[in-house]
Formats: C-alpha cells, sequence, structure tokens
DNA sequence: CCACGAGTCAAACGTTCGTTTCAATCGAAC
DNA sequence: GTTCGATTGAAACGAACGTTTGACTCGTGG
C-alpha cells in the first residue's frame, strides 16, 4: 500500500478522469497514461472498461453508504424518535464528507456522483447496490416515522430532492477555473447550507391534494 | 411549417437523442436518420454537431426563460412585495411546466435540461446565455428583498437548489421503463411537491455562522 | 537451475466517429 | 429554356475508440 499497484492507480487516475470528463468522455488510454500503465492494464484488472467504472462507482459509494447506515445507527441508539433535522444530517451529512474542500478530491467525489446519476451511458445506470437501497429503506422508515402524515409517494419525492441538492450543487462550482474552488471554510459553509436548506424542506408539511 | 423543413426535423431528433443518451452518446448519423436527413445535413445546417447542441439548447431553455420572466412580471405588476412562495412558484413552475406528463416531451425536455446542466462534455458547458442570466439576477434581488438577512451567497446556493430539485427529479422517472412512467396527474402531483418542498426550503432562516 | 504464473509491454485489430468532398437535384428567376 | 443558388446525395477521409493478441519480464517455488 505504500506504492500503490497498477490496479489502484488506475481506480484513482479512472475516479479522477470520470469525474472531470465522463464516462463516455474519458478514453482508457487517457486513464492508462494517467496512471502511468499500459493500455491492456485496464482489460488485464477489470475486463473492461465498463467494469473499471463499477469497481470506482463502489469504491466512491461504499464508505458514503456505510457512514450514512452509521449515522442512523448512533441516531437510534441515542433516542428512539429522530427528529427531522437530526435525520437530515445523517443523510445529507456524508454526501458532503467526502469532500474535504481546498483538496481537490471532494469536488471530484461529488462530481463523479452526479455524472454517474445522471450519466446517459448505459453502463452508468442502476449503479446503486442492495446496500445503498437497504440504507435507503431505512432512512425512508424513520423520517416516515418523524413526519406522519406524508405520503409515501412524496416523501420518496423529497428523499431524491436531497440526493439532487447535494450532487448538484457541487458540479457549477467544479466547473469553475481554479482560483474560483471554494475554500475548506467555504465548504463547510456550503454543508451548513444544505443542511438548513434541506431540513426546512423535509420539514414541510404534506402538499393539498 | 405544415411539412418541417430539414432544419427542424435535425432539432427535433437532436433534442430527442440528446435527451436519451446524452451529447457524446449520440452520433450525428443517429440524429439524421432519426430526422430521416442526409449525414451532411448537419454540416450544412448548423456547421458542426456542437453548433446543433446549442441551437437545441437554446430553442430548450428560451420559452422556460421567458415564462420565468413574464412570471416575475405579473407578480411584481400585482404586488412590490411578493412573498417567497409566489416567487418560488413563479420561478421553478416553468421547469416543470414544459413537461406535460403523460407525453413524452415532457420528461425529454426536463432530462435534455439535466443533461446539458451535467454533462461533462466542454460542448456542453456555458449553455446560459445572456436572457438566462438576466432572469436570474431578476429573481436573485426579488427573493433577497422577500428574504432579508439572507446572505448572497446563501441566497444562491438556495436558488442552484430550485434547479437541483426541478432537473434531477424527473432523470430517474425517465430512465424507468415506460409503464412505470408517470401519467398526466401523477405529473401534476410532482409539480405541486415540488412547490413545497422548495417554497419550505427556500423560507428557512439564514444558517447561524 | 529451471519452470511457472502473474503482470506488463508494444502492436495491431476492427469499428465507429465527426467532418469533408463533390456531384446530383430541384425550384425559381430571367 | 437556361442559369443559378440552395439543398441533398453517396462516398470517402483521417482520427480515435475499446479490445485483443502474443511475446517478454521477473519474482517465486520446486
Amino acid at each position: 500500500m505504500a506504492l500503490p499497484d497498477t490496479r489502484t492507480k488506475l481506480l484513482d487516475a479512472a475516479e479522477r478522469l470520470f469525474a472531470e470528463h465522463g464516462y463516455r468522455g474519458t478514453s482508457v488510454r487517457a486513464i492508462t497514461d494517467l496512471a502511468g500503465a499500459n493500455l491492456a492494464a485496464v482489460g488485464y484488472h477489470f475486463g473492461s472498461k465498463a467494469e473499471l467504472l463499477a469497481a470506482v462507482a463502489r469504491r466512491v459509494t461504499e464508505p458514503i453508504t456505510a457512514a450514512q447506515s452509521a449515522g442512523l445507527d448512533a441516531l437510534l441508539a441515542r433516542t428512539p424518535d429522530p427528529t427531522v433535522a437530526e435525520l437530515v444530517e445523517a443523510f445529507a451529512g456524508p454526501l458532503f464528507d467526502g469532500m474535504p474542500a481546498g483538496d481537490e478530491s471532494g469536488a471530484r467525489t461529488s462530481r463523479l456522483i452526479v455524472t454517474i446519476l445522471s450519466d446517459p451511458a448505459e453502463e452508468a445506470r442502476s449503479w446503486t447496490g442492495p446496500d445503498e437501497d437497504a440504507v435507503g429503506e431505512r432512512y425512508l422508515a424513520a423520517f416516515a416515522q418523524a413526519l406522519p402524515g406524508l405520503a409515501r409517494q412524496e416523501l420518496l419525492f423529497r428523499m431524491r430532492g436531497i440526493l439532487a441538492v447535494a450532487a448538484v450543487d457541487r458540479v457549477e462550482v467544479y466547473n469553475q477555473p481554479s482560483p474560483a474552488r471554494p475554500t475548506a471554510t467555504e465548504g463547510e459553509e456550503a454543508r451548513n447550507w444544505a443542511i438548513t436548506f434541506l431540513t426546512a424542506a423535509m420539514s414541510a408539511p404534506p402538499t393539498r391534494a
């Protein structure tokens, strides 16, 4: 691990390039060049470009999903009835925490999320695994308990809204030229703004039919 | 206009295919095939694939921007101090109205918006023109008046949140297989949910520093 | 000392891409 | 009836793509 092996270097390079230029906009040659590896290394270690994307997506989303799950565990251990604000913090927080702003890796991570989430390439679709689904279901139940009277469909809509804000927000930030990038404190600020924004949104009374 | 000319047929085909498969995932050949035109027609009428995308983006965003602008005009004509709810309705409403759900064109439009908004292709960047910027500035001022005490930066963050929810929401809907697509009443429902969600979010008190 | 398997390498494969070329076509103006 | 500009047609261009191949390197176990 001191010296990253070729497989890890490929994952790093692919993560960065997929985040910057999308799946289709990134060539295998660009990945292997950045990784300092041979062109055939992708085929050897991952089988194909699409499987490399899947591996990258797994590596990026796993810690976020784990943090969301652990956050809900900690919350429920403290109280059986978490507030909406607490749930939003636990659910949306990790979506921003993967991003130590100031470091490029943060914006890269979020950029990758939205890229994968919205990439029209067939290979990028249905990237969520059973883990993501399970965590989503748990939060869905917790939010339903904290928001009685809200129809399941509308609740689903609102949880998608959380993902939308968390993911898309950083796109334009990332696209800005380097000097305009957010500093570390600005990144923290954005996180707090998002929590405020989303807590209020989630707490809204049900829409009258 | 009864018989659409080649140029219009190319715009229609490109809009649909860009929305479904993204800029890079759509070949010029696929566009001309769907339009029933010759391969060289894109080069002749638009110069290049990138300029065709710009023309499509312009055609899609223009009516939305116009509706947002007219909505703000109507609002300000009625009262000098619109509420946050009224502003959200006027700003976010047109983002959903371009989408007569049940018809495919709606989902296509929103899909195209998020595709263009988040497409990592350089050609798809900086697609906003002076019109979009001007409307955004006017709403920014109106929201600032309705939300005194909110820092400009946080207000900008929240307005990006509106775009995020309006655009991303429909991505997963569109990706679902046909039978699961929303019906017309479901589309109306989503619009109302979004207004509720976003009005509450925009009305949140400023984040404490 | 040798044999073996994992990993790397340069090279080439066939395909698809955006664009360009130039001849053919067509309707309207003269 | 002919000329002319606008448009369309078939074909080809070079470049870039993902993938595959087969030889080579090298540390390790027999």
